[in-house]
RNA sequence: CGGGGUGUAGCGCAGCUUGGUAGCGCAUCUGCUUUGGGAGCAGAGGGUCGCAGGUUCGAAUCCUGUCACCCCGACCA
């Protein structure tokens, strides 16, 4: 049978959806799990989220936050306390409603010992962890109080996607409670711009930072932040979110202090968070149609071996020689560690495991034969590159240029997002112009259009709703770069803001 | 939860319109060959066709119900 060209069926040219589901399953990421919605992440995919936490947690521990963690159950009535944050979330709450489980006359198991007050899953953590946050804070001295946890959360969704939408996911919030609201909006600012920081630095995915229209924001704040990248498929990607929550959480659950004054006050409190969907973003950011491509710095491991021994008398000193190799790769540093070395010597045909690291994303391979042996040199190929462009290169300077070649990596993979987005990225000044942009070209692919269109808008929340209906294009953000920037409304002709318009995921 | 689609060997699929008791590719096993590359040739094993009813002498194929998955919509990190 002639093989495909790609690792991947479908491309991504040919069915945008399907390859992403493809590449999960062939860079061994996830699988989904016996319940709906819910996803199985395997050791490769778990290791890239080990990865984002260490830096983030870093991060967080850098400007001072502390980790601490918080229930799995909220009381049904502390969902209850904040009118908005009912509306936003109350739908898609898993809710327990028992304590056990009975036998019943035929053996069924039935649940049994209904509880007084049901408990909601967690879909997010403001309610309980301001309940406690009120116990916390009593004076001025107690503030600001800089919170992080770990964790998972459940929102029922109806159409999960592995790492982009699940059911069960795992993420971070931040919950932060200051004395003034200027404290509270710096706070908010400075955590968007360590996710943005994030992204770019270590992602290799370039993101807009920008403010939510009132229709986009976090149920129960007063004004959210947003990361957006754009994908390949041209949609956009909320890769992260900060919420300045002003006194309403503090309100709803009295979170309230003494000032210096000696005047009782309500708190300011802000949360933000990232999740597994990072991931999604980072997949959809860099993969080609031979499967997943990291970035060097979020790579569960940066450089893998594979002996190439066709003779079973040289194979010995081939292994040898190799993890020797291994040994002085392991003793560069990069980032705050050291190069991280997979050697494989499984017992399968050299194509199929060459392509195995492929699919899976690995930033550099190296094969390494009798021939490489006495030249004292290795073969190389970087991931970004064609799979079939090898490069034999001298041992000692590939030892010594590793952590060189891994930043070149890293940097061609941002320089190669940040093109991709800046050429779908339009000016769009007319609504012919706004229409022509966001409708698709080819009837097959009908997801396909323009991608992120920057352009005036005077930000009338029921326009923009009737904008959502009408071509499945929201605003994604009001840039940050261009605040305060005045800009005739491309539909209305009023003076409005500079938005970025764009399908979402 | 609405609209559409798919369920046939471990995986990917054909067969279904025009009912006659199952086929292809990959994978697996065996042998020989090959050996800087997702191997070649020859042979073998493996399926009560998602599940449950119905129509019929006879159902993978027709009808009804049901479950699962995927796509589109509503909802969303």
């Amino acid at each position: 049978m002639a093989k495909s060209q790609t690792a991947i069926t479908p491309t991504r040219a040919e069915n945008y959806p399907e390859w992403y589901q493809q590449v999960v399953k062939a860079g061994d990421l996830a699988e989904t799990s016996p319940v709906r919605g819910c996803m199985v992440v395997k050791p490769w995919g778990y290791a890239i989220w080990e990865n984002i936490q260490r830096e983030l947690d870093c991060r967080f521990k850098e400007t001072g936050h502390k980790n601490a963690y918080f229930p799995l159950f909220i009381p049904m009535s502390f969902l209850q306390k904040e009118a908005d944050h009912i509306e936003g979330f109350a739908k898609e709450c898993a809710v327990v409603t028992h304590s056990r489980l009975e036998a019943d006359e035929d053996g069924k198991l039935q649940p049994a010992g209904p509880l007084e007050e049901p408990l909601i899953v967690r879909p997010t953590s403001e309610t309980v962890i301001g309940e406690l946050f009120s116990k916390w804070v009593q004076s001025y001295r107690d503030l600001p109080l800089l919170i992080n946890q770990w964790a998972n959360v459940v929102r029922w969704e109806m159409r999960p996607r592995l790492f982009l939408r699940t059911a069960e996911f795992l993420w971070q919030e931040g919950h932060t409670v200051h004395a003034t609201s200027e404290e509270a909006m710096e706070e908010t600012r400075k955590m968007l711009d360590v996710y943005a920081h994030f992204a770019e630095k270590f992602m290799a995915m370039p993101v807009i930072t920008g403010e939510k229209t009132e229709a986009e924001r976090f149920p129960g704040a007063d004004a959210t932040f947003a990361i957006e990248a754009m994908m390949q498929d041209r949609k956009a990607l909320q890769a992260g979110t900060s919420h300045f929550l002003g006194q309403n959480f503090s309100k709803s659950g009295k979170i309230k202090y003494l000032s210096v004054e000696g005047k009782e006050e309500y708190a300011w409190t802000t949360s933000w968070g990232v999740s597994t969907r990072l991931i999604g973003g980072l997949i959809m950011t860099h993969s080609d149609d031979d499967g997943l491509v990291l970035p060097p710095r979020i790579a569960p491991a940066h450089v893998v071996i594979i002996p190439v021994t066709p003779k079973e008398a040289t194979r010995p000193q081939v292994l040898n020689y190799c993890l020797e190799l291994k040994k002085d790769l392991e003793k560069q540093s990069f980032l705050d560690g050291r190069v991280k070395v997979e050697f494989d010597d499984r017992e399968i045909r050299g194509g199929e495991k060459a392509w195995s690291w492929i699919k899976k994303g690995i930033p550099v391979r190296v094969e390494v034969g009798p021939r490489d042996m006495e030249k004292n040199s290795v073969f190389v190929s970087r991931r970004d590159g064609a799979p079939k462009d090898k490069q034999s290169i001298d041992r000692t300077g590939f030892v010594s240029g590793i952590v060189a070649l891994l930043d070149e990596i890293q940097d061609n993979l941002l320089t190669r997002a940040k093109a991709y987005c800046d050429r779908n990225t339009r000016e769009i000044t007319t609504e012919a112009d706004f229409v022509e942009f966001f409708t698709p070209k080819d009837k097959d692919n009908p997801e396909i259009h323009g991608g992120f269109a920057s352009m005036g808008f005077c930000c009338d929340a029921e326009l923009e709703e009737q904008i959502a209906r009408q071509y499945k294009v929201t605003v994604r953000c009001i840039p940050n770069s261009t605040v305060g920037e005045e800009v005739p409304c491309v539909f209305t002709g009023k003076l409005g803001k500079r938005v970025i318009f764009a399908k979402n995921y």
